[in-house]
DNA sequence: TCGTAAGTGAACCTTTGGTCCAGTTAATAT
DNA sequence: ATATTAACTGGACCAAAGGTTCACTTACGA
């Protein structure tokens, strides 16, 4: 994929060189003290930058953070277009749902700190406009649970059901679950809800067989 | 209950006047404007009071939104306490959740502004601790549905899956949803998840008749 | 009428996301 | 090697909003 002729600008090496230290500086701040004290300019002072130059990069609080949520969600992304079943394609859409929803608590689990403070930059940025539909990964994740779920039973509300599902793991309660390490309760209830919904031929919940 | 004998002071009417006058604006501004344009200050303004009164009176920006719910949300408890069947006691666990979820619902949707602004305030706030956990009407709906749950199916995990339901209102998309009118659908897949978790004897889905 | 505790509100503080712009520097052409 | 240039940098600056303070006012009971 052409993403940079020879002849076109690259990034400046020293650009590079900030855009790694801001970004390593944002998940280690994060790792270890809740989004509200994590200020833009904190993180600059921590990569040692300015704090335009944070802006420069990245464009805002929103932008910073969903940045580093790219990062993270690009392995899933890749092994659920690419990868083995049941995550992958070939196995039925019941089976990928539930990796799926699996897989995604896996990741609000080491990122949960990451995810409260997206939702809190959402908020807090001064351009009322950021919906969170505007955050690409959310679509993308959101447009692979509706798709499941429409081809396993085309009579439900999959749009919205994939926004309950998914919606879940952007919320202060659960979030603070996953914090707690309270993950595998999550991503069981989430396969529950979602066997439910869509009808499980060997009975409805995990625990059937006692 | 002695809430107030005769003796001890009850509010001043100057004080009582403002308090209706500052409900009265705030809750019209959230009518027609997104919550991040409706500053303490501005409501203080419409009200025609300082705004050292609003926070003199309601502690925070919280504290005048959830006073603001509690408003809304008291008839429903009340319904839910002592009302008639399916929503009163009476009726089967499972009647009683779907009846309570079509009517958080219904009160969600006329409301929906203002939950935008609870949410929006909670993260805005100073003091970092306000979890949603500490929102008195949260913590006695979200008692309800686990309640119900329970006593449905005691083999799931009533008190997150509550939260999966409930927490589902206080999100972007659904309340876009509910703002703009499209309240049944809410509340249909809300049934649906519901009485798919619960295990529908009847079929685990609204249209399975046809 | 009088004392007082509650109420009031405007000025002020602090934090934070975001903007500006003059100086710096890495990459390229000659 | 040097000149050119466009991107990069970062600290000063700005505005908005939540929250605090405190001197002043006023409703209410005695």
């Amino acid at each position: 994929m052409g993403d940079n002729d020879p002849m076109e600008r690259r990034e400046r090496a020293d650009a590079a060189r900030n855009r790694r230290a801001i970004l390593a500086a944002a998940e280690e701040l994060l790792r270890e003290h809740p989004p509200e004290e994590v200020s833009v300019e904190r993180v600059a002072v921590a990569a040692g930058v300015g704090k335009g130059t944070v802006f420069h990069r990245f464009g805002s609080r929103v932008g910073l953070m969903q940045e580093l949520m790219s990062e993270r969600a690009h392995a899933l992304e890749q092994a659920v277009l690419e990868g083995p079943p049941p995550l992958g394609p070939g196995a039925s859409a019941r089976e990928r749902l539930v990796a799926f929803l699996d897989a995604v608590v896996a990741m609000a689990t080491r990122s949960a700190g990451l995810i409260a403070a997206h939702e809190h930059a959402r908020l807090t940025q001064k351009a009322g406009g950021g919906t969170r539909l505007a955050n690409p990964i959310y679509v993308s994740w959101h447009r692979h649970v509706s798709a499941l779920i429409a081809e396993a039973r085309p009579d439900v509300d999959a749009d919205l059901a994939a926004h309950v599902l998914l919606g879940t793991l952007h919320t202060e309660p659960i979030g603070g679950l996953l914090h707690a390490g309270e993950s595998a309760r999550v991503a069981a209830t989430l396969g529950d809800l979602a066997r439910g919904l869509l009808g499980d031929t060997a009975g409805p919940l995990r625990k059937e067989g006692g």
